[in-house]
DNA sequence: TGATATCATGTAAGCCGTTACATTTTAAAA
DNA sequence: TTTTAAAATGTAACGGCTTACATGATATCA
């Protein structure tokens, strides 16, 4: 049971202002076609009265919402917040609104998410990395909604996208890990399935590995979710372990600071004893102690360009091009020499 | 230039099906109505013809959106995350979408969202805080739209609300702070102009100072947005100035964070030189080092509750009762005696 | 001053669903 | 088999706004 009591339209604006509903909407999205005079006089009937226009029906008569949809994996962390709130501000610089849902890096919720955001009108969606069902894609394009991958850059994709060599980004970060005299490698992953930038910095690793002329199957590789709990729990398996790696390379961040603080917990000393790298260079990273080496992601440049890409794209069908940000290695104190005295 | 090839609307469908439009709708939302062999069919033509409702339109026919806008001060960092998340997950049982937007702790912006999220169509609102341009309310009000503050609960207030205490919770810290025989105290706070969580923060401090006898004039006062550098350069100017505080609260625990790198810069010891207070708990208190000593803020709680409340109120018009949730003191290492051999 | 261009406003036809009500089909009861 | 109730489906009005087109008012120019 809904108790609206009746709200202001904008036929009852009309009528109060004693000008036809045309008039009324031409002051709200054209001012200047309406006579200065008349214009101040429903300017201020719509405040009167409390008037604020109805967006479905807006919506449905101008066939357009001016609003761009992001679905982003999670909110819990601040993975995504930067890139993301620099896409909004540079969306609202364009009359642009954005609308946020978040999949907890499930694909079944991605897809949901992604329905409602087009059955709510977004005029063009930005995605997370390439990977999804190609059921969706198809839907996408039937539907005429035009999506945008970012947080990837995989040369000679179909698609385009804004964003970076996830797979080169890590693969020189361990390429100077490898510099460093480490040859035992742990990689703390997000899950894989479905997610092509975890995948691209999985292969990153191991081809550095090969190149460097070590084993790539000798990375230890341990699957987990997204907590800074699992990235805990992942360092303490990988430690209890008999083949204790010298460098973890944590998918992101948020597990590379669960790591650290297990280490503490053990009493294992970052970087003497164990080199942890992280991934996304956000905030926590700085803040971690020791301070954490990780890869520097253009976040905000990303989700400008892809505003300004999007935005230039719905409203004057300037093609979408893809580009390729540099990600950057950022050295703190979480890494140094792999230990001579092991065996 | 908006490029949409045409997109399959219900009667494509009806005709597609060779039934009519309300037939269609029936197999949408309301499936056992409808025979199972054309409900089987219909669903089949609306697979194919990969179909989806315009919610507009479905909107304004339905007059109900099942939506709930969440309009929180910032999304940069997890201070509202968990919180929201909550939320979202309850609503989603409850067959609600949340829609979020972010405010960048500015009134201005805040007033633009709740208007954006109104005209939107959202059934119900979420807010931060009570304290807002009573226009606001006031519009609210003529919109029909319920409005649910969370985050604060201020016994005596006339909108009922799902939060904790802050001037309580604040006081009862402070109040073992100055058991510690801190009697220099300062506040890194957040801007407290429109913003009563904050202010109910400064005052449960000065109750807690009065009541212990410290004349509550000499809390040293800052105020500052909130970031990491913020917290940081505010401690960094407390700790430069003559009148060097041995206890520090911070408005939340991303000022404290910065507060706590910026004593590792200078080399002063926390909690031997310094005491530091964060508020929230939020996972960066834990992983802090030294952990932080902070107030651990029912997020979940609270989101879970709120999205009950309003779901209710949504659906069967149950009036929303005000909830006071608890919030809990969490001592960790950033808090300890008073230095005694200072003048 | 009349012809013509320009500006301001009005009229009314959609846009795409939902749903009250009417109608037809089917099943159950007599 | 006929009657009656229930189930399935159809018809069409309606919701609030935009916008193409028509009309009326003003300004411009010869």
């Amino acid at each position: 049971m809904s108790l609206k009591p009746h709200t202001p339209t904008l036929h009852d604006v009309a009528a109060a202002a004693s000008v036809s509903t045309a008039t009324v909407s031409r002051c709200l999205n054209f001012p200047d076609q309406v006579s200065e005079s008349t214009r101040i006089n429903v300017i201020r009937v719509i405040n009167d009265l409390g008037y604020s226009p109805n967006f479905g029906a807006k919506a449905m008569a101008a066939r357009r919402t001016n609003t761009i949809g992001a679905i982003i994996p999670t909110m819990e962390n601040a993975i995504f917040a930067r890139g993301l709130q620099a896409f909004q501000e540079e969306l609202r610089l364009h009359g642009f609104t954005m609308l946020v849902a978040s999949t907890s890096y499930c694909p079944n919720i991605e897809e949901e998410q992604i329905r409602s955001l087009v059955a709510r009108g977004a005029d063009a969606l930005l995605l997370i990395g390439h990977e999804r069902d190609p059921e969706i894609y198809r839907f996408l394009q039937t539907q005429g909604v035009p999506a945008l991958v970012t947080w990837a850059f995989t040369p000679g994709s179909v698609r385009p996208s804004i964003g970076f060599n996830n797979r080169a980004a890590i693969y020189e970060m361990a390429t100077e890990v490898i510099k460093l005299g480490h040859t035992k490698l742990a990689l703390i992953s997000a899950e894989t399935a479905m997610n092509d930038r975890a995948k691209a910095r999985h292969v990153g690793i191991q081809n550095a590995m090969t190149d460097a002329g070590l084993k790539p199957s000798s990375l230890q590789f341990i699957e987990t979710t997204y907590n800074i709990e699992d990235g805990a729990n992942a360092f303490e398996k990988l430690m209890k372990s008999d083949a204790r790696p010298t460098a973890i390379f944590c998918g992101n961040d948020v597990l590379a600071v669960g790591a650290l603080r297990c280490a503490r917990e053990m009493n294992i000393s970052v970087p003497d004893d164990v080199s942890i790298i992280g991934f996304d260079d956000i905030e926590l990273a700085q803040v971690a102690y020791p301070a954490l080496t990780t890869v520097h992601v253009p976040h905000r440049e990303m989700g400008r360009r892809a505003a300004i890409a999007l935005a230039n794209y719905v409203k004057e069908g300037t093609p979408i091009k893809a580009v390729e940000l540099k990600a950057r290695l950022v050295f703190r104190e979480t890494l140094g020499p792999a230990r001579k005295d092991l065996p």
